[in-house]
DNA sequence: CAGCATCCTGTCCGATACTG
DNA sequence: CAGTATCGGACAGGATGCTG
């Protein structure tokens, strides 16, 4: 046995479960956009997160949902509305975000540099 | 022209772009691994990091030190030996990686209670 | 308005074999 | 030891059309 063990499993580390969350393409920008805007609607979703598609706004609401990060409360009305909010767990994702938008702005600025 | 005039650019989005560096299978790990056992050699790491292949470690580290991430450090020996060290910059990134982790252990937690 | 059902495409990722 | 090179499959993601 050498002096160092530490194991990195992609089944067990708790940041990839992590990721397996907010990772993707559109999960950390809708959580924000529900973070920013709550209570957000489905059209109000879909005109500020620019470039993405019904199908897949759907399917990314309903999977945060199942995942316990957003509220969805469908009001009884014609025409539908639905409404979506955070969590009070998904509203601990929020700090994690908020530094990753940081970061993200440091880290375009670097690139900026960089040329 | 409503109240409420924000808006979320997959293009321009920051939380977009810090996905794209720590994003996808793996990166959020080997930053995290790399962070915990520095300075990290390949073999080192593909043993600890359980599960991943060498061309999948070999790119995923290759795109990370173009990222400015980590450092890639080879001595002129034999046999070979390169160390892998977070550079000033990629440090930045390890308070986002440990939230992570810790929200990524209550988010297991909570799924174990669900049942 | 807020979805769902299909179909289709690109890319991410893995398996395997070979090398300085 | 620390890589390349190549190939192929699965799946995330996108386009389109239809509905309560």
């Amino acid at each position: 046995m050498n002096e160092n063990n530490l194991v990195f499993n992609e089944k067990t580390c708790p940041v990839t479960a992590t990721m397996q969350v907010i990772g993707g393409k559109w999960k950390a920008i809708l959580i924000n956009a529900i973070y920013q805007t709550s209570p957000a609607r489905f059209g109000e979703l879909k005109r500020s997160v620019t470039g993405i598609t019904q199908s897949m706004l759907t399917s990314q609401l309903r999977e945060l949902e199942d995942d316990g990060i957003i509220n969805r409360k469908v009001y009884a009305e014609i025409p539908p509305k639905v409404e979506y909010t955070l969590t009070e767990f998904g509203l601990t994702l929020s700090p994690i975000i908020l530094s990753m938008a940081e970061w993200g702005r440091k880290y375009k600025f670097n690139q900026a540099q960089k040329k």
